[in-house]
DNA sequence: GCGACAG
DNA sequence: ATCTTGTCGC
C-alpha cells in the first residue's frame, strides 16, 4: 500500500482532480510479475438497484482457493456513490465500497480478478489498474464490452481464441473468447502483472461459464449482498 | 461538431 | 449496473 492514500484518489471533488488523480495513479502501475505463489484468488464486483434515490453500491470480494476455486471466505459492504457512472471514471464510483468490503476480509489474496478494465483506458487506469495501485495489489482487469481499442483482427469464434486489443498503436490487452458463441472477455493488466499472465490466469479460472469464476462468484455476492439489503429476517417460530 | 462510451 | 420468463438454439 503506497503511503497514506491522498483523498483524490479515491474521493475527488470534481472531474477534473479525477482525471489529475487517474495520470497520477496510472504512472504507478506495474506491468511486469510482481507476486508470490497463489494460493488465494480474489474476485470483485459491484451491485446497484436500479433508480435507487440513494445512490447505493453494493460491493463484494470473494476469495477462492487455487487450485480448486472453491469459495472459501469475502466480504461486502455498502456505500453511497460519491458520482455517478461516467465512462472512463468507474473507479471513483466503486472504489470506495470496495475499499470498505476490502477491510472486512479475514485474509488477504495473492491476485484479484475485477469486473471491469485494467489499462485499457483512455489514460491507463481502469477500476482494475486503480484498485491495484490503491491496494498495492496484483490485479487483473476483466470487462466484458471494451472502453477503447479495436481487435487487432477478427476474433476467431473457437473458444480459447484471442487477439490483440489495440488502440492508438497501442496493444492495451486481448479480447477472449471463453465460451462458443459468447462475446469475448477483454482482459488488461491491472497492476503488478504482465498481460500474458493475466490472460494465463483468466484461463485458468474458466470453469465453463463466460466469466472467470472469481468475477462470477462477485457478481453473485454483489447480487446476494443487494437483496439481503432491507429485506426483513424472518422471525423464529416458536 | 459528431459519435463512442467499462459498470 | 438494473428490470424479467420463457424460449430458441447449440
Amino acid at each position: 500500500m503506497p503511503e497514506s492514500l491522498p483523498p483524490e484518489w479515491v474521493d475527488p471533488p470534481d472531474l477534473a482532480t479525477a482525471r489529475a488523480a487517474q495520470v497520477a495513479l496510472a504512472a504507478r502501475v506495474e506491468t511486469a510479475d510482481r507476486f508470490g505463489p497463489v494460493r488465494l484468488i480474489g474476485g470483485v464486483d459491484i451491485s446497484n438497484t436500479r433508480f435507487d434515490p440513494e445512490n447505493l453500491v453494493f460491493a463484494a470480494v470473494v476469495l477462492l482457493e487455487w487450485p480448486g476455486l472453491a469459495v472459501v471466505g469475502g466480504a461486502s459492504a455498502v456505500e453511497r456513490a460519491r458520482m455517478p457512472y461516467v465512462p472512463g471514471f468507474l473507479g471513483f464510483r466503486e472504489v470506495p465500497a470496495l475499499l470498505a468490503a476490502w477491510a472486512k476480509l479475514e485474509a488477504l489474496p495473492d491476485l484479484l480478478l475485477v469486473d471491469g478494465h485494467g489499462i485499457a483506458h483512455p489514460r491507463g487506469l481502469g477500476i482494475a489498474a486503480h484498485l491495484g495501485v490503491v491496494l498495492d495489489i496484483p490485479s487483473i482487469g476483466v470487462a466484458k464490452s471494451p472502453l477503447v481499442g479495436r481487435p487487432e483482427a477478427e476474433l476467431a469464434a473457437e473458444p480459447g481464441a484471442e487477439q490483440p486489443l489495440v488502440w492508438k498503436g497501442r496493444r492495451l490487452g486481448t479480447l477472449l473468447r471463453t465460451r462458443k458463441r459468447s462475446n469475448p472477455l477483454y482482459v488488461s493488466l491491472g497492476h503488478r502483472i504482465s498481460e500474458a499472465s493475466a490472460v494465463d490466469w483468466v484461463r485458468r479460472c474458466g470453469t465453463g461459464y463466460r466469466l472467470p469464476e472469481p468475477t462470477r462468484q462477485a457478481h453473485l455476492a454483489a447480487n446476494a449482498a443487494r437483496r439481503a439489503h432491507g429485506v426483513a429476517i424472518p422471525a423464529e417460530p416458536g
